[in-house]
Parts: C-alpha cells; sequence; structure tokens
DNA sequence: TGTCGTGCTACGACTGTCGTACTATGTTTG
DNA sequence: CAAACATAGTACGACAGTCGTAGCACGACA
C-alpha cells in the first residue's frame, strides 16, 4: 500500500486548508474530515499537525479566528472557527503557482 | 519571481539524487550540477542539504560509496562516488509510484 | 598573488510533523 | 443505564531534513 509521506505534503497542508477555508470560514474537526473525503480517504491530516498548523497560519495572518458558542443549528460545543484573510487568499495563489513549478521540476527526475 | 519550497522537495532529494544515480555512479559536486541543469536552473540543492542526504542514504543502503584517486582522465583531486544499489532502485520505484498518488491528492486542492 | 572553481566536512539552528496523553461533552447502542 | 463512540480540542516533547555559516584544501588561470 502506498502512501502519501508526510515529507512531500509538507507545506502543502496550509495550502489544502485554505482550499477549504476559501470555501467558507469552518473549524479543525470539520476540516481534517473534508481533507480525508476530498482525498478519498487517501490522506487523513493529523489532529497536532492540524491545529499547530492553525496556529502558525493565524500568526502569519493568513486566517483569522472566532468562536461561536454553538453551531447554527443550536448544538454542539462551542467551537473556534476560522476564515481566511486576504493575505491567505495571496498565499493560497502563491502555493498554486509555486505547485504548477515543483510539479514540473520533479517530474524530471520520476519514472514511471 | 516564484521559488521550489524547501519544505515540498523535502523527501523527494533522495529521489533526485537515485535518479541521477540509475544512470551511472556519481559525486557530489557533479550531482548538485546536474540537477541544476535537469531542473534548466529551476532547482539547486544546498551542498549541506546534498552531502548529509549521501550520509543518510547510505546508512540506509541506498547507495554505496567508493573513492577514486583521480577521475578516469587522470586528473584532479580524490572524491567520493556513490552507486545506487538494489535496495536504491526498490526505493526509486517506490517513491515514483508514490510521487504519482501525491500529485492526483495535492491537484485536488488547487486552482489555476 | 589572488580569485575562482572544485570538492568537500562540521556544527548548530530552525521548522513542521507526529506520537502520546489528556480533557470534556454529546450521541448512540447493547 | 452504562459503555462505547463521535466530536472538539490542548499540551508537550521528540525527531528528521533543510539550511546558514564557516572552514579547509587543491588546481587553474590571469
Amino acid at each position: 500500500m502506498i502512501e502519501i509521506s508526510s515529507d512531500v505534503i509538507r507545506g502543502y497542508n496550509d495550502t489544502m486548508i485554505l482550499f477549504i477555508l476559501e470555501k467558507e470560514p469552518s473549524y479543525g474537526y470539520e476540516i481534517s474530515k473534508q481533507i480525508k473525503s476530498i482525498s478519498d480517504g487517501k490522506y487523513l491530516i493529523k489532529e497536532t499537525t492540524l491545529y499547530s498548523a492553525f496556529t502558525r497560519m493565524e500568526k502569519n495572518g493568513h486566517i483569522e479566528s472566532f468562536t461561536s458558542e454553538q453551531d447554527p443549528e443550536g448544538n454542539g460545543k462551542k467551537r473556534t472557527y476560522y476564515r481566511i484573510t486576504d493575505a491567505g487568499k495571496e498565499y493560497y495563489r502563491t502555493k498554486c503557482d509555486e505547485w504548477g513549478l515543483t510539479k514540473e521540476v520533479v517530474e524530471r527526475f520520476i519514472e514511471h
């Protein structure tokens, strides 16, 4: 079974999170489930990786947090939500461009 | 100017080195120049990264070192050459497969 | 004589990931 | 009703790979 190595993904976890937050604000648990479903279960982000990413990204100004006492239906515990900032959107575009370049270069060293 | 981030390449430096060593044995300085030329100057591996990769890879059994007093033409200083092992070849194939999967997954989070 | 290219080694800092563990509430099921 | 499972996190420290800085040594060339 081939697994995606964390060394490759490193540096693209932030991008994945921003991709999801571009659609709408969300919170940790939900984001981890979205990453799982978007990747068809091929990539499962670790909790600690995810939450430490939030800390870093908020420090960088790529996301902003806000707390909701409850979810919109009035159920559940309070959560910390995150929304993408303008800087985050720009960073996301940059990473997408960088990905294009990186992919092209790496593939020159790959044989299938 | 877009730059390839080391976080993305991390974990694929070994693969690039193995790609080169699959053709023929080589040594540090020469490999760094080949990486530069294959990538059209878009990726320049750092010396320290390269040489610490050699140490790791030899420990892993992916490469073997041997010293030549001189180059085949009889000039220059002695160098440490590396050749790929069978385990290295297998590791390279695995990484190529992994790359295919990783690329596919990452691209679901990328918008151009 | 000095600079540039070659060909390394050593050391320590930094960053992101991850294992482990713990807390706490809500929901479902035997 | 209790146990298990899903939800929603926080804290802490280890680890690996990259990278900055520095230094050494030799040869060629101007």
